[in-house]
This record gives C-alpha cells, structure tokens and sequence, in this order.
DNA sequence: GTGAAAGCGCTAACAG
DNA sequence: CTGTTAGCGCTTTCAC
C-alpha cells in the first residue's frame, strides 16, 4: 500500500542504507547516488513513516505545548508565535489543551509525550513531584510555573505594571483598585499590589475571584461604591466586564474612572473604548521557550544548572485611561444616575 | 532506560503478548492477570510506546485538525470542542495553523499526516486536486470547502441570517447595510444577500474588505452616509470595528443604528454594548466532524458517497440590536454631532 | 561510499 | 485464556 524505502531502493538500484541516509544524513552518501536516489522517491512518492523513524531513531521533529485554556484570548498569539519559532527551527508543534484540569493535564501530557521532543508546560496544574518525574523523561520547560531545577520562562508583570501606574499619577489619581482572580501569594497579585503601593497610591483589593468577564460585571459597583478613580482588573476579559458595567449604569471610562486591563489580547484592541492594558509579548515568550526547549533537546543528559528566562511588559495606553475626575467623587455617580 | 513491555512481562511473570493484551486489547486477558500486570506496569512507570504502536499496528489514536488562523477567536472554542469529543472517543488531537498559505497549510499536512489517523481540514487553501490526492493518502474530511467526492460539514449560515433579519424588520428598519469580506459568491455573502431580500429589505453592500477590526472602523460612516438603519457584518470582528467608530463618531448603537455581527466569538458577549450575533456553535460543529471523520477512518476502503453535514445557526440577540429610530435619520447625525 | 544485518517496542496471527 | 513467532519501516553499527 504506502511505498517504503525498500521499494526505493529496489526501484533505484542501490541498498535500503542508502535510500535511508539520503533521507536522514545526505551528505554521507554520493552526489550522484543521492540525486537518483532522490528522483525515484519523489516519483513513487515515498514519504519517511514518522513512526518508524522514531521508533528506530528516538527523534520526532516535534514538540509538544500544553496549554491551560485554548479560548483565553491569551494563548492563540501564543500557540502560533512558538509555532512559527519552531517551523524556522525544523520542527512541528503539536498542542493540546489541559483544560486547567491535573488530570487532563497529564492524560494530555502522556499523549504527547511519545510523539515530540520535548514539552513546553504553560501554568502546569501537575505536583512538583510529578513535574520532577516528569522531567526525568523527557526534555521538558516550564512557562508560569515555578518548580526548582527545571528550566522556565517566567512573565514579570512589574516593568508594564510599573508603566501603569506611573501613569494613573500622573493622571492624578490617588486610589486604585484591584481585581484579583489569583491564588494569593501569586506573581501578578504580589506585583501590582507592589508595584500600587511603591507609588504611594491607595490600593482597594477586590477578590479572589474567578478570572470571567462576569467578575468584571459583579465589580463594577464595587469599584465605584469604593470611590477608587482607577481600576486595574486581573486582565483583559475582567476589565471588559468592567466596562460593559460601567456603561450600563451610565458611568464614563475614562471620564469618570479608568480601566487597565492586562494581556493586551485582542479584546483590548478592539473594545469601546480601546482597552488600555499591560502587554505581554507572545513573541518574547516563543523565542524565551522554544530556546530554552532545544537546548536542552540538544545537549544529551548533561545537566547544567536550571536555566530561568524572564520576560518583560510594558503599557499599551488606549482610550479607557485618563486624568482623574476632580470635580465630584465617582462613587455617587450611581446613585445621581438613578 | 524507558521501561519496555518486556520487563513488565519479566517481572509480572507473564509473557510479552499478555502485556500487550493489557494495554490493546484488556477483555481477552483474565482478570486476575490483567490486574497483575497493571499493577507490576505503573510499579515500573510503564508507558506504551506510542511510536511502537503505530508503526505495528498502523493506528495512531489521534486525529489531526488543521485550521486557517487559530489567532481568530472563532477557531479556539472550536478546536476545544472537536478535542473534547475527540478525548471521550478516545482520540487526542494535534492542531497545527495554516495561516492561511497553501504551502504552510502543505507542510503542516505532511508532519501530521503520518501521526494520525485522519484530518480534518478547515476552509482549506489547497488546490482540489491535492486534497483529493491526499484524500487517497489518508481520511480526511472538509469543514468549510467543497471537494466533490470528499466528506464534509457545512456551515448554513440561513437559519441564524434569517431571524435576524425577522428581528430587524419587527423593528421597523428598512434598511440594512452588509460589510463583506468574502469572496464574491461566497456562501456567507449569498446568504446574507438572500436572506435580506427575501424580507423586502432594502440592501446595501460595502465591500469586499479584509476581515480586520479596522474594516469596521472604515466602514461606520459609509453606513451612516448611506441612511442605513441597521448594519450586519461579516463577521464579529468587524462589527466591533463599526461599535467602536460609531462610539467614537457620538453615534448610540442600538438607538441610532442596530449592528448584528456573525460567529458569535467571545467578542461578541464582551462587547459595550454586547454585539447580536449569528451564532455558529463549536459543539455543533465538532460533534459534526468527528462523526464523519471516525466514520471514514472506520470503513477501511469501503468506498461509500460522500457525506455532507449541514449544520445550523441561530440568532443571540443583545444590546447591539433595537427599534429603529424614527424622528430622524442616522445619516444625519454625523453633521449634527459636529 | 556502500551493503548486510540487527534490532527499536509493539501487535497480530497462530498454536497450545 | 496465554505463549511463540514474525515482522511493521527505519536507522545504525560494522564490514567491505
């Protein structure tokens, strides 16, 4: 049925070795030889079975990501920045999507396993212990998730959060508030609350909740009853639920209080008005994890101290941020609109 | 250094076919055996070797999907749907992105190819007669193209247009413009036109454009020029262009003009205000192209008619959409608002 | 530079 | 129900 390298080899007069380092190592074989060789696959149209090559050889040619949520906004970018990194390196990438789910998270993982390379875990639900285990036996990094002597890209909020800030000042704001949707203790929480605090602006801390549009509808009036001029929202879709409340209940972004999202995905480019939100780079991060993933996928057990990438932010402004309403406090705005 | 079924045999005192037995085929192994194994694999860490498997057995247990730009927010509930049917049935999928471009959609083909057992091809780019080429290569199926003699899901986009043209004409409006962004003859575009002419509207097409955010912004006072009372776009995409511009330009969306969007992308529900939108539900679609997939991945070679599934829309009316103003006409507001 | 031979880990007949 | 025996298509020593 499919042709195989030993019809090729037939078919061209020479020995299956040959066909086969035509295939996986050209320049061993002769010019001439190689170019025969090459003419008659392409005429019977044999194509290397992937599964034997790895069977035989150990190597794929893909790598494998593993994604907590495919419909955040946040990942596509993503997903399509490492595949195009990876594409310029020889290398197919191959997703699945974890669900945010441990136990999908592995089934997704075992899946995968055999088939790459190497494994890019994005915000892994899996034990440290699993991860370590893990890595015993495949080439794996992390993105978002800290677990020590394994390789990861981490995102530092602080440079873009920093930005924000610095412009919720000088737009003259005094207090701001805060959606969160993190465990406590995590990066994005420890540094916008950080970042807030240095600046000396008075920070309102709404939350844990579930990082859904839906939150944003439910703090809304939260945020106004507080009387903060300013919101920073866990990210984009929290802040588009700010926003659809805000103009709900009749009250002006920015006019009458400011929305910063954080992402910076497609929502906040295209939301009324612009979202203005700390962005995250999708390309940074490929270039970050796919040189992290081949040089380990390079270098054969030889163990090097866990490399750490950190990767950077900075402020994309848009139209829902600006200078603070001097004149009447936005928490009785509801109220007055009633 | 990986565990191989042969030492699960050793150590369970069994021989290697019992093994095998366990993970392929478990009914045919006693129980008392098959828990034994079981027991003695996971002591040991044993994972199948998906590559072994394959090249032995010719199945894979996964399914490919390749899609045109996982970047359009349409695509991602999509392709979690299809992973999730395709993981109760015991499948995992690969997803690679074509962006669009014959040759990359080509190469993306060839590394999924040999490591699944069929494909599913979204509006794919390539020419008819490489799909039916490849179609004798392996099972595949089209969503969004037509192949003459390949199975394939359509999208009627009829049902969805129709109530919302009901629902504009209810209104009172007499008018309706209609951003395109297909090809002419396009599916999307002659139902739309149909659909509206049907109803005794008076149409007005703006187009083609790129399906981008900014068509939208381009495209917001063409309608207002125009008199149009209500606006449907190609897609929700565009329509948001046109809630931003028409925000922008001081024009009330529903009240001073009804925008209806398509898909029904996440965009859509998060929109100020929420966009009406035809919706084209992922669910729908993947429980569509698993079906016809497994089905011709069952059938080895036994050549029936292609099959064509049709799936439906529906209208999800929102804020976008409302009475038509009746003291005077849109167009006239940009001056006004000046 | 090239060929022959030995498996990679697994499944699928075929006997027992 | 279980064990034995061949390979799946390919890469990779090892000779020549």
């Amino acid at each position: 049925m499919t042709v195989t390298i030993r019809e090729v080899a037939a078919e061209a007069g020479t020995s299956l070795s040959t066909v086969s380092r035509v295939f996986s190592n050209p320049d061993a074989v002769n010019a001439t030889t190689r170019g025969r060789v090459l003419k008659t696959a392409s005429r019977l149209g044999y194509q290397p079975n992937a599964a034997a090559r790895s069977l035989r050889g150990g190597r794929t040619g893909s790598l494998g990501l593993i994604i907590p949520d495919i419909a955040n906004p946040f990942f596509p970018p993503v997903m399509k920045a490492i595949q195009g990194k990876a594409r310029r390196l020889g290398y197919t990438v191959l997703v699945a999507d974890s669900n945010e789910r441990p136990n999908e998270e592995f089934e997704a993982i075992e899946a995968l396993r055999p088939r790459v390379d190497g494994l890019i875990l994005w915000a892994s639900t899996l034990q440290e212990e699993k991860i370590i285990e893990l890595a015993a036996r495949i080439p794996i990094i992390l993105v978002n998730r800290e677990v020590a002597g394994i390789p990861q890209v981490q995102i530092s909020l602080s440079a873009g959060v920093r930005q924000a800030v610095e412009h919720l000042k000088a737009y003259g704001h005094e207090s701001c508030a805060f959606i969160t949707c993190s465990q406590p203790g995590s990066n994005r929480e420890v540094s916008i609350r950080r970042e807030l605090e240095e600046a000396g602006i008075r920070v309102v801390e709404f939350g844990p909740y579930e990082a859904r549009f839906e939150t944003g509808l439910h703090a809304a009036p939260l945020v106004l009853a507080d009387g903060a001029t300013a919101v920073i929202a866990h990210n984009d879709l929290v802040a588009l639920g700010l926003l659809q409340q805000f103009a709900a209940l009749g009250i002006r972004v920015p006019e009458d209080v400011s929305v910063i999202g954080i992402d910076d995905t497609i929502l906040a480019a295209t939301s009324s008005p612009g979202l203005a939100t700390v962005r995250i780079d999708p390309n940074d991060i490929a270039e970050a994890a796919s040189d992290l993933l081949l040089g380990i996928i390079g270098r054969t057990a030889q163990v090097s101290p866990a490399e750490v990438i950190t990767v950077g932010t900075r402020l994309v402004p848009r139209a829902s941020s600006g200078p603070v309403r001097v004149n009447e406090p936005a928490k009785q705005l509801i109220s007055k609109e009633k």
